[in-house]
DNA sequence: ACCTGAACACCGTTCAAGT
DNA sequence: ACCTGAACACCGTTCAAGT
């Protein structure tokens, strides 16, 4: 790669980041090039789509959410350990408005780019979620799928509103503990 | 109001709940109107908004839901009365993609047009739900805009995949139930 | 190889001109 | 009083022309 290609893409991503968390995931595109001081045709060629873009972007976030998930196994599980876990998830996809609604797409069975990197997250998910399952900490039959998407949407609800993460926060709370009276 | 105007109107709503289910609630105005055979500055006089429009479509569904709610109030409560409820919050908030987005705004304080009758859905289902805690079928400490909120998010996240129905009915029993194990 | 930016087909929204 | 549709400022995306 020639070195102005190169410092173009590097410049891409940098702006797209400000970009992505000033607007959204949904952001101009053309905007992020011109920011960037960089003809239109340039951010396609580095980047065939936004989904492409947007990997670049995220994908070593998520690399490190997988990470941290793997490092929670390490310890012996506790009452905490899920919500823990499930808090950094909510962190993660509220990187930037509009995110969660890509990585929805993906649980979904979506084959987006981002896919693979949402697929560790979801192995390394599903390693946690069993080993809780075995210290009776949570229901046997809550799937890893159901749960993530269950997050994944309190993400998708609060993202745009104003004091969101306390918000999601609660909506959180009540998935753990669950509605109905205990009998 | 001049006969034609008033044809043109009607003739508006019924276009826009069709391009509205094929579409999503963000559909182009313009193919609305040119599909209503009407110029676009037409659309804009009868509806000043977007959400003026959706509004006229689903008002009359939103107020057969508050109906439905007041109804539920008149049955003894039983386990099956808040699923029913959510059940049919879940149907009405999913008529159109991308509905369910605009009602969280207004759940979430923003003054939309849809204010006026999710307010009805609202108070008729914080009666509800306080016959319920009263019953001790829902515990004492959920609130009826976190209820909403959460519903609401399952839609929202749902909407878009196929087979979502049965997803959300996934989801929603994942609430009522809970994640963690009941001690 | 890589970059540029005009070009194309779309948006939403407004408003002068018509009836 | 109401309607039309061109006009404007935006999108995303492509591609001939440049270096």
């Amino acid at each position: 790669m020639r070195t102005d290609a190169k410092r173009n893409r590097a410049r891409l991503i940098e702006v797209a980041v400000q970009v992505f968390t000033e607007y959204g995931v949904d952001a101009s595109l053309n905007e992020i090039a011109k920011r960037a001081g960089v003809g239109s045709g340039t951010l396609y060629r580095h980047f065939a789509s936004r989904e492409a873009l947007l990997r670049a972007v995220v994908s070593e976030r998520f690399a490190s959410l997988t990470a941290y998930t793997r490092g929670l196994l390490d310890a012996p599980p506790d009452g905490t350990t899920l919500r823990s876990w499930l808090r950094a998830v909510i962190d993660h996809v509220t990187t930037f408005p509009g995110l969660a609604s890509s990585v929805m797409a993906v649980l979904d069975g979506g084959a987006s780019e981002l896919a693979a990197d949402c697929g560790g997250v979801r192995t390394s998910g599903e390693a946690l979620l069993d080993r809780l399952q075995e210290a009776g900490v949570v229901d046997g039959d809550v799937e890893i799928t159901d749960l993530l998407k269950l997050v994944n949407a309190i993400a998708l609800a609060t993202e745009r509103m104003p004091g969101g993460r306390p918000q999601a926060e609660r909506l959180l709370e009540l998935v753990l503990r669950g509605v109905e009276t205990r009998r």
